[in-house]
DNA sequence: GATACCATTTTGGGATACCAAACTGGTATC
DNA sequence: GATACCAGTTTGGTATCCCAAAATGGTATC
């Protein structure tokens, strides 16, 4: 593996798991450093996850996208749009088995899985989800959107009931879309995505204060 | 203006009016002795337009992504499903001035106005469409998908009948909004990406060979 | 004539050197 | 004490150099 490709993918799971808070600034420097590699790989990664909405210029220098509460709700809009979109297609021509891996995913967690397990399947749902659709566009659109949003949902502060409404709302959609039902599949995965966008904006709002504590940049709505 | 912004700007420019053609190979040495930049800023800007889909990796090397009939396919259907969806916000909220300056935008064009110039204005009609409505996701997504199909809509044989019908089915989609016709509005939007993804892709599958015997890469659906 | 093989060139990935602009910290001035 | 100012440092933007891998082209062999 290129030290490019590297360098990219080891900082991006830093930002994603929060090791490097949002808001915190970055020099090359730094990241140079840190992964033993030169400033080539270095921008090379910078300039890739710009795209992803992961990093963003601060003036002349790069920072970890803030975690900004107005668009966290415009991604859902997005994200409600494409993943809708996404599995209408599915509906259509939906494969048995590939339907029953996506379920075998959701009996995969139990009571004894970590809660970083359960955060990653719930996204995976979705992209996965996406990927039936065979429309390479809404697949990463649907990916970017998810990725875009899983620091926020990581902060979120969720209880075990919202979990467990969760995973029978997944079975719920699966079960629409297994029969070809693509109107009633649609209905749910949009009650679904609103749903979750209200409690995740709901719950960073009210958590803003503790968030700042921990030094992460939240941007209000 | 810093030199990685304009090579890139140059590049992306020169890959859109086709003056580097589709399928084409592309070397970063070629590419800095062309702008007079060094290796840095030409490769920031071929990672930039890899992500806008417009150049791509070949093995080591680069190429000007070619003409995919099927990627256009699935282009034109995200695309319906965020223009549409973008639509639907702006009919929420359309603000009457707003509608106005697209429509100016329309009015622009007339028996005179070059062919180019109607091109660019029916790429920018959408795109502006889109941005009214206040989300910045969907509108980078419909500004995207515009930019991926613009060569392909460069390369189709357009009647003078088409583009007359095109811009009947513009004032139609504006008159909708501004009454606040979501409903009608995505009907009509969704109908005129349908009819013209359709004629695209025929037409370019009609003239593959004339296309490859211009140097093209047509790959088919 | 086709093919296998080798020397040469080309090319992208990476490292490093240099520069101008921005930032920093301290100091002098009021 | 506040502020304007200046020297030193940091940092991103750019140019250049090096290298290994891949492409190229010619040649010898069958």
């Amino acid at each position: 593996m290129s030290q490019m490709q590297s360098v990219e993918r080891q900082l991006r799971e830093m930002i994603l798991a929060l090791e490097i808070g949002p808001g915190e600034r970055l020099t090359e420097r730094w990241i140079e450093g840190r992964f033993g590699a030169s400033r080539t790989p270095v921008r090379a990664a910078l300039l890739r996850l710009e795209t992803e909405g992961l990093v963003g210029r601060d003036g002349r220098g790069w920072t970890v996208s803030p975690i900004n509460l107005a668009e966290l709700e415009q991604i859902a809009v997005y994200r409600e749009a494409v993943e809708v979109a996404a599995l209408r297609l599915t509906c259509m021509h939906a494969e048995r088995g590939a339907i029953d891996v996506i379920e075998a995913m959701l009996d995969s967690c139990d009571e004894n899985t970590p809660r970083e397990e359960w955060h990653r399947v719930g996204m995976d749902f979705h992209i996965e989800l996406a990927r039936l659709s065979g429309n390479e566009f809404l697949f990463r659109a649907v990916r970017d959107a998810m990725t875009r949003l899983s620091r926020a949902r990581w902060l979120e502060v969720r209880d075990e009931t919202a979990l467990g409404r969760a995973w029978l709302e997944h079975r719920a959609i699966l079960a629409a879309a297994r029969l070809g039902q693509a109107d009633e599949a649609a209905r749910l995965l949009s009650a679904h995505i609103t749903g979750s966008r209200g409690r995740l904006v709901t719950s960073l709002a009210n958590d803003r204060r503790g968030l700042r504590a921990r030094g992460f940049a939240v941007v209000a709505a």
